[in-house]
DNA sequence: TCTGGGGTCCTAGGACCC
DNA sequence: TCTGGGGTCCTAGGACCC
């Protein structure tokens, strides 16, 4: 039995935390520069904001409502999700954290009233962090997925849903539209349609072996889970990361090559912390860079991929990889609207053996150098130490993406903090 | 003027093997 | 006319998720 804990408008929310006088007001959070709505308020949502949808199309609207509006502010989202996560280890003992803002516990052992059980978690969480969530309860992952759709839709359920009853469970798929099932995204429900499968229940009972040859086997496993046949346990749950990625829009295009590599490098320096925080090494990296998407004067876009000699975390493997990149990548007169490095190959630290030609004769004082930039970083802030080709703070506001409406790092920066008069 | 970022998994098809 | 059978591995691209 599972229960999937979920966070209502959970970016909205964290935002309210620090701003209760935005409590029934209509609120929204936007993208990385300010580009689109990526988290709405009820009320936000009841005056035709959808999810996504670019700021400046409902500019009208925001003015007119007066609608509070937030840039993103990840380093607050991602510290009160880590309180929930925190939380919710004390109602169950197995808890995968499945997003920033969902978790599913394993309540196998548990044999309580579920929805009781339920509510003391929103209670815990709301009580503790501050943030409301909904509840869905079910044997299977995507029941209880769906179970917790349903809560957060239907205000009588109280933010939880216990579906573990097969004939409750029934009523509940009829009022479910298919496009709502986990893992049926738009492109699926549309066909799912055409052949008359309008509601979850109507997927639940299609037959699985056959929707198997018409689609594929992640829809099969979708029918018998909804059939509360548990396909994605616990024990299946995904192990380390497969990527790193960093990449980011642009707050002005940029033309110079010598813009390109700070943004390049910059990339790096984040990306190559993160992959050590993880203790994995990378044997692949592709660093691109491209126009704007949306703009009149034709697409241009280019990538290189280098094969690490070795596996490596060393942030300066990446820069060469950078340098070379760039060579390919760069062309004058071009306004480079996004660009990005992608690392992959990972493999664990620990598990990876040097090459027999191993060409790093001083790895360990590499090794040590990233640990020192990474404690300093940490310690005094990022950005205290880095490489020269990243250029300095005011060279990297030329090209940062906008975000000129973050709210402060209330729970992770001294100098943020509340003050209470 | 203005359109996010970071992930996972599956499949088909090509290259190559004996 | 006719052209085996059975595999593996890799990659690009699609679909989905939050």
């Amino acid at each position: 039995m599972y229960a999937l804990v979920d966070g209502n408008n959970f970016f909205v929310s964290c935002e309210r935390v620090f701003r209760p006088d935005l409590a029934q007001h209509p609120t929204i959070v936007l993208s990385n520069n300010d580009g689109c709505a990526i988290a709405r308020s009820p009320e936000a949502k009841a005056l035709g904001i959808a999810m996504g949808q670019p700021v400046y199309q409902v500019k009208d609207i925001l003015q007119q409502h007066n609608v509070a509006v937030f840039s993103a502010n990840f380093i607050l989202y991602g510290d009160l999700s880590a309180r929930i996560v925190h939380t919710l280890r004390s109602f169950s003992p197995h808890v995968h954290v499945y997003s920033i803002d969902e978790s599913f516990l394993d309540l196998s052992g548990y044999d309580g009233d579920r929805t009781v059980y339920g509510q003391a978690m929103r209670q815990k969480i709301l009580k503790w962090v501050g943030v409301p969530t909904c509840v869905g309860i079910a044997p299977t992952k995507t029941l209880a997925k769906a179970a917790n759709h349903l809560a957060k839709r239907y205000p009588h359920t109280q933010g939880v849903l216990d579906l573990s009853d097969p004939t409750r469970r029934q009523k509940a798929l009829a009022l479910m539209d298919v496009d709502d099932v986990w893992g049926i995204g738009r492109k699926l429900s549309f066909s799912l349609k055409l052949e008359g499968i309008k509601t979850a229940l109507d997927l639940a009972n299609a037959n699985p072996t056959h929707m198997r040859k018409r689609y594929s086997v992640m829809m099969e496993r979708t029918i018998r889970e909804l059939a509360g046949q548990d396909c994605f346990s616990m024990e299946s749950a995904p192990g380390s990361r497969k990527t790193v990625i960093c990449s980011r829009s642009f707050g002005e295009p940029v033309t110079s090559a010598a813009q390109l590599r700070q943004a390049l490098s910059f990339f790096v320096h984040r990306a190559g912390r993160k992959l050590r925080e993880d203790g994995l090494l990378a044997g692949c990296i592709t660093v691109y860079a491209r126009t704007s998407q949306f703009a009149k004067e034709p697409f241009y876009g280019e990538s290189y991929t280098l094969n690490l000699p070795e596996a490596t975390d060393d942030t300066a493997a990446f820069l060469q990889a950078v340098e070379a990149g760039l060579q390919h990548i760069f062309r004058p007169n071009t306004n480079f609207k996004k660009a990005g490095i992608c690392l992959f190959d990972l493999t664990e630290r620990q598990h990876t053996q040097s090459s027999l030609f191993s060409t790093a004769r001083n790895l360990s004082e590499r090794i040590n150098l990233m640990g020192c930039l990474d404690r300093l970083n940490r310690r005094y802030g990022d950005n205290t130490l880095f490489y020269g080709s990243t250029g300095t703070q005011k060279d990297r506001n030329v090209w940062m993406p906008k975000s000129t409406l973050r709210s402060a790092a209330y729970t992770t920066n001294w100098s943020d903090i509340r003050k209470v008069i």
